[in-house]
DNA sequence: ATAATTTTCGACCGCGAGTCGAAAAAGTAT
DNA sequence: ATACTTTTTCGACTCGCGGTCGAAAATTAT
């Protein structure tokens, strides 16, 4: 009850490491089990399958991801740095250097995808609560907050996926989160420094 | 010199047909072969890899979904319309039905992903053509139409991407064309009756 | 100690992508 | 027609990989 616990998490941060600095179509189940001494029985004992695996690699990553995020939104700081402060936090940092590369292969399409969908899934919601917040403040003057926030999410993670994007980009996707929630023109401004940092 | 062009384009035909109907991923080359009664090294006399078959098939149904836009960029009708036909020219209809089923089978991720970039990369520069038509008569009072354009592409890909779209996101979809054009409220209003019909 | 349960093992299977050397077909020159 | 070149076709074969399985070892319960 215990050991085997241990042994899944362990297998999951080989296959994390692995996954992230190979690409997960080069990485093989054998990697994996050569890389944790095992064999190929016990493997299959913690998980269904390969893509199982990959499956829940994601949602752990996420999970930290998460955390960090949910950091930003209880912070004391105004709605609009949290808004971007949250998205902001889903970029991926010098420490997770190694996922972008990595994702931009084509063996690696199914994680970028799977990644990105689940990413979706738990920051619409979260941002949506921050949209609210800043509804009732009068600082977004407008309806439908979660199907803004939800293009907000799905633009972000879209143009600024690998590393080569333009100031123009980031000039005119701030002026969309603007326009998009009805927000004062240049309430957003701040982005520019916290996306070239 | 003729011989081999018509072969590869059976290979070609029967492959996205397959392609659509089983998935990419469920598809084999042995499949492929033997419904167009060849042997194995016949198909790689013709192609390098299967994947190198997958891109070259989505160009092909790229090129069709291509002329239809064209189409519509050169139709005789307002530019408002024109921007929005050629979004919606790329819609699946009902004769690539199958397409939406199975693309959102795990099987077909890289391909979904495949025909999204290709799609994004084909459709931004017409638009963009369209864009700065619509700003020299003064409906789109914004610049860098391109980027704006791009991110109306990618929200349209994705937003719309399965069957399962609600009213409200519809109605904020439009409302956020509208916003990042720097266009008149209303003037996109015609495209709920597009998205449904 | 014994039985029940959990965990581990590794040989084995089958599928599928891609290779290769050689044969057949088609084309060209003499 | 013939000989030589080029294009096209063939299918047996390799190899890597995901996944299975029955049985052994280790743990836990009674």
């Amino acid at each position: 009850m215990k050991k085997g616990e241990k042994r899944k998490l362990e297998l999951l941060q080989i296959a994390y490491r692995m996954f992230l600095s190979k690409g997960y179509g080069n990485t093989s189940v054998d990697d994996i089990i050569e890389e944790a001494g095992i064999a190929k029985g016990t493997y299959y004992y913690y998980f269904e399958s390969k893509e199982q695996t990959l499956e829940e690699v994601i949602d752990m990553m996420l999970d930290a991801e998460e955390e960090k995020a949910r950091m930003v939104v209880q912070a004391d700081i105004p709605i609009e740095q949290k808004l971007v402060g949250v998205i902001a936090s889903f970029r991926p940092d010098a420490s997770e250097a190694p996922i972008t590369e990595a994702l931009h292969d084509t063996e690696n399409l199914i994680m970028h995808e799977k990644i990105r969908n689940k990413l979706i899934a738990r920051l619409v919601p979260l941002l949506s609560e921050v949209g609210e917040q800043g509804k009732a403040q009068g600082l977004f003057e407008c309806s439908d907050i979660p199907e803004r926030v939800r293009e907000i999410v799905i633009l972000s993670n879209e143009l600024f996926d690998g590393p080569q994007y333009t100031e123009t980009e980031i000039k005119v996707f701030i002026d969309t989160i603007e326009r998009i929630l009805y927000a004062k023109p240049g309430s957003m401004g701040f982005i520019t420094q916290l996306l070239q940092g």
